[in-house]
DNA sequence: TTACATTTGTTCGTATGTATA
DNA sequence: TTATACATACGAACAAATGTA
């Protein structure tokens, strides 16, 4: 015994397992919302036991890249299903459930990285860059404004009818058409006055606070996909966050 | 085979052994950084295989409600390390790593709940209550205000002195002097104008913007101890959330 | 240093139960 | 009803980490 792997890598079997999934998943031989093989058919495919299998694919469960349902089969997960819309959406009634928002395209463009856009997404100053602004109303009151920023490079092709006619999410429409599969955000919350233009849409008066949230989406090894700052009135509406020990 | 298990509920006997085990936590039988029997004595106990008291385990841990240490035990999860002191603290530099806040109180006394307070954490109106009000100094510079409330039923015999002098973090006084263990935070973040007596805390002119972050801090069960608000300047500091699918 | 006991970690294999089409 | 797939449960064997004699 020397340690070593098939796949590269040392450790635990069921991590080596792990990381052979996860391959599988990254270079999309596996897609979203797709049933992978059975865990019967990846004990062969990987010379392991149902448990060790199961081990892998609970660590991959428990990162939400995959899900189970008895009798079905295991998925890979998606952005399609309904209730998953609000997973990376943290805003919500004073009081009262969470409503869906009613989303209006206002700008789509192409641009040049600037220095805060070129770190976060960790891409050259001045390469190319696809902008996109959009007014998010709660039932029928403007609440949100989003400026997102996304590398062209990652998005080839796309267009405003792309944005415009997306029959789901904007993360569902960036699988679908780019093969880039948000995984998670990282967001920073700061207190702002609101500036005329912005103010404007979300009818404030200048000066007025508003949330600046400043988000990061990240796909497979952490790596950032989309730059996006949203500002938020709070007036009716918050942003939520449960926290757990660990 | 009736499907009820010895200590009430039905489901899996994993999750049997998962309820009596977090009813011996909730009961106290073992204290936070103590260890739990070992698996073999806590097979033993429950009547279970080794795997099956694993899978138990395995829910507890995922939960944090207990630590697994190769050759050492199991222990019960506690705020008494210096790494846990961060777990709910969301507030970060806008660059450069996370600092810890030099802690100043500001005001200690009783009081009566008013209509949030009672309704936050689901005790009577104008029953007793704990409040308590800190300044927090980041790197020198005052950056939160928290104005903290508790149930003076959950906390019978709290003092200004054993808020003083605490060694640690005060959720971790809320568990060593009453045996009140976190598990859990609400947050509901909100732009907000500061007023006199904080801004003149906060370095700030009246009117200028900060956050306003309100907490519900549970329990076992989502039973709420501790209702705070959060007021924090943002200048220089953020509030920070990462976010996973699922 | 060494040896040993204790405790959790990993892996295997098998049997049976439950959900779905 | 039947076949398939995941869920639960059992128990055994060995590895790795830790503390102590």
């Amino acid at each position: 015994m020397n340690g070593w792997d098939a796949l590269g890598a040392e450790g635990p079997l069921y991590q080596s397992v792990q990381r052979q999934m996860l391959a599988a998943l990254e270079q999309g031989e596996w897609r979203p919302d797709e049933a992978i093989p059975s865990e019967k058919r990846l004990c062969d495919r990987f010379g392991v036991s149902v448990g060790t299998l199961r081990k892998a694919i609970d660590a991959l469960v428990a990162d939400h890249l995959l899900v189970r349902r008895q009798g079905l089969g295991t998925f890979v997960a998606s952005h399609s299903r309904p209730r998953q819309f609000f997973q990376f959406f943290n805003i919500s009634p004073h009081d009262g459930p969470r409503t869906y928002p009613e989303i209006t395209l206002l700008q789509f463009g192409f641009g040049k990285a600037d220095r805060t856009a070129a770190e976060k997404l960790a891409i050259p100053l001045q390469s190319d860059t696809i902008k996109i602004k959009n007014l998010l109303l709660m039932q029928g009151r403007p609440v949100i404004v989003d400026t997102i920023t996304l590398a062209a490079q990652r998005f080839k092709g796309m267009t405003e009818e792309l944005v415009r006619n997306r029959p789901n999410t904007l993360y569902r429409l960036y699988l679908d058409a780019f093969s880039v599969n948000v995984l998670r955000i990282d967001e920073r919350v700061r207190a702002a006055t609101v500036n005329a233009a912005t103010g404007k849409l979300l009818g404030l008066k200048v000066g007025d606070p508003v949330l600046e949230i400043r988000r990061i989406a990240l796909t497979f090894n952490r790596q950032p996909v989309e730059w996006r700052i949203s500002h938020v009135n709070t007036h009716h509406y918050e942003y939520v966050h449960r926290d757990v020990v660990e």
